[in-house]
DNA sequence: ACCTATTAATAAAT
DNA sequence: TATTTATTAATAGGT
């Protein structure tokens, strides 16, 4: 059986399947790790947005940069947080409700979406403000049922809390299809 | 034009594009979030392997679950280690030579991939030391340097620190296509 | 950075 | 909750 038409050239080879294993070369290395990770944030961001879901995200190239997604310092914190930042949070609850006011002036005055993992550098008072209404919210008197502290939080104790789950799909290590 | 024979009936519609924002329907939001968070996992976990790279996740669900990828509170140290953090590691590295044979010994005994963000909670003590390793290494007179330390670290002094990067890509909040 | 063929992720149904 | 499958979305390699 024939073709009845000239085949057409492909342009490309398109998308290729690759192990997943250490890439050596260091210039597809290097495209491969920016794609990736922009990939990764973008499915961050969805499941986020998608969901109703806090995501916070570290990434340390081979190079050493250090990239984010969220904030994941402040969610640590708050999953977790050191004896320093509760008595700190503490304080904070005291100035709380003087503050509430200025804030909600303030943020009458913002533009777009507001979404919280993309927020700037600057403002981050405003941020810490909000911040510090959830965690006042979502603690209570939880720290000393469920976490033994001790300068620095350790991961045992991270991971003693009773809502802790550790992830078990393992299926990126070996090839797929 | 018709066609030759008879059509057949699909069984499903397939995959359909959904609009990214906050799913109502309680069922669909869990399988979403189920569903997304093992695709994220996944992708940090090729991501990691494919470039080198450490991932650290968290994610908080709306139901106040959390689950993590990686080690999200060691890389944070590691990072931006509290003055706490770093007295320890002082004297860890004290201590490290001549707990560096054992641990030798004690890995020729592990079967396996090891990588290290799906180490199971036991065996911490390993993992801890081995992590003590590298960051004696990466850090050293680095700390002064680049971070001003207040207890706890916070979310602007990891910032400021001058390889931090945060995530410009927005593109998820629009619908695509 | 852009293009496109192809692989991979996944929405809905079962 | 796990499986299926049609379809969309991510991306490897090339330009």
């Amino acid at each position: 059986m024939q073709h009845l038409a000239m085949e057409v050239p492909k342009k490309t080879l398109g998308r290729r399947k690759i192990p997943i294993k250490k890439i050596e070369k260091k210039s597809s290395l290097q495209v491969t790790f920016t794609k990736r990770r922009g990939g990764l944030f973008s499915k961050a961001g969805e499941l986020a947005v998608l969901c109703g879901a806090e995501v916070a995200i570290l990434v340390k190239s081979p190079a050493e940069k250090l990239y984010s997604f969220g904030q994941p310092e402040a969610l640590i914190n708050r999953v977790a947080p050191s004896p320093a930042q509760i008595r700190r949070e503490h304080e904070g609850r005291i100035k709380y409700e003087e503050a509430e006011k200025r804030l909600e002036m303030e943020k009458k005055e913002e533009v777009g979406s507001g979404l919280w993992w993309e927020e700037p550098c600057e403002d981050l008072q405003l941020q810490e403000l909000e911040q510090l209404l959830e965690s006042l919210d979502d603690f209570g008197g939880k720290v000393e049922e469920n976490l033994n502290y001790a300068p620095p939080l350790s991961l045992q104790q991270l991971m003693a809390a009773d809502d802790f789950v550790i992830a078990t799909d393992t299926s990126f290590f070996y090839d797929q299809d």
